[in-house]
DNA sequence: TTTCTCAGTTGATAATGTCAATTGAGGTTT
DNA sequence: AAACCTCAATTGACATTATCAACTGAGAAA
């Protein structure tokens, strides 16, 4: 039986939370866990909406809306025309936004490394998949 | 590599959770997942304080003490004098409480049910592995 | 022109997480 | 006994994250 595997998970958000959140202070960038989603996000992907993201992360609009004013505002993104859809705009991020994620990139890279220590590649790649499979088996 | 594992997380937990609150808030159970939580922390661990519980879901325990107190007001716990202890207090489920217990393990048994779904007992049984391992990793 | 559409925005509020200071009953020291 | 110490619990203040509903407004459709 699956017995408190809601638990485990849990306190594995949590413990990876609190590591990232630190390791970002500690690099003096004043940005939350949700600013660093949403920049992940738009470096992943091209031509990235708020619309994007929210359904991405699963959150919503509203909350996406606010951190993306965050970003913009501190200079990390900027707001294109989306030339494909009026009401929609490309997120783009700058200079400081890319030096930010590099930062990030680092950072997260070492998070992830300490937080698989111990399991292979084959097993990380599977970890993966379930997480995948049971994320659509609730968010269908 | 690990890339996006964390983003994949994030998004498995907030799908738990919108689920088992859905799922919670249709039972008339006016609790929220913290309580949930704490509740079968509670259930599981005999004589169980609110250090224990703090510890075991890696939250402050100025939370805990709230926590505890709405479901004492509430009327799904007492706080019982431990004796070996002065300062720390037992939690103890009341009748009501365990009537909320039964509830929430039935919905909670549905959702861990719908969230396995398509994965074998020994790929359930590896994830919980190897969250444990990330967990134990990050929190040492 | 008027109406409609819909990505984005704003407001209000709830839920969750964090840090620091305080409480207070019982043990320890002098 | 009085002053002091300990530490689980509590409280206060605040930051972050999440949710729902109402609103905007520029262009498409009628």
């Amino acid at each position: 039986m699956s017995l408190n595997l809601d638990e485990s998970l849990h306190r594995l958000i949590h413990c990876y939370k609190s590591e990232i959140k630190n390791a970002i202070t500690e690099s003096n960038l004043s940005l939350h866990v949700g600013h660093i989603r949403a920049l992940k996000c738009i470096q992943r992907i091209p031509n990235c909406s708020a619309q994007i993201i929210s359904k991405k992360m699963n959150l919503d609009k509203s909350q996406i809306a606010r951190i993306i004013k965050e970003l913009q505002t501190k200079g990390h993104i900027e707001k294109h025309p989306n030339p494909d859809n009026h009401r929609s705009q490309l997120l783009v991020l700058t200079e400081q936004g890319k030096q930010a994620i590099d930062t990030i990139t680092t950072l997260d890279g070492e998070t992830s490394l300490k937080m698989t220590n111990g399991l292979t590649e084959q097993q990380i790649h599977d970890f993966k998949h379930y997480v995948e499979i049971m994320t659509k088996n609730l968010c269908a």
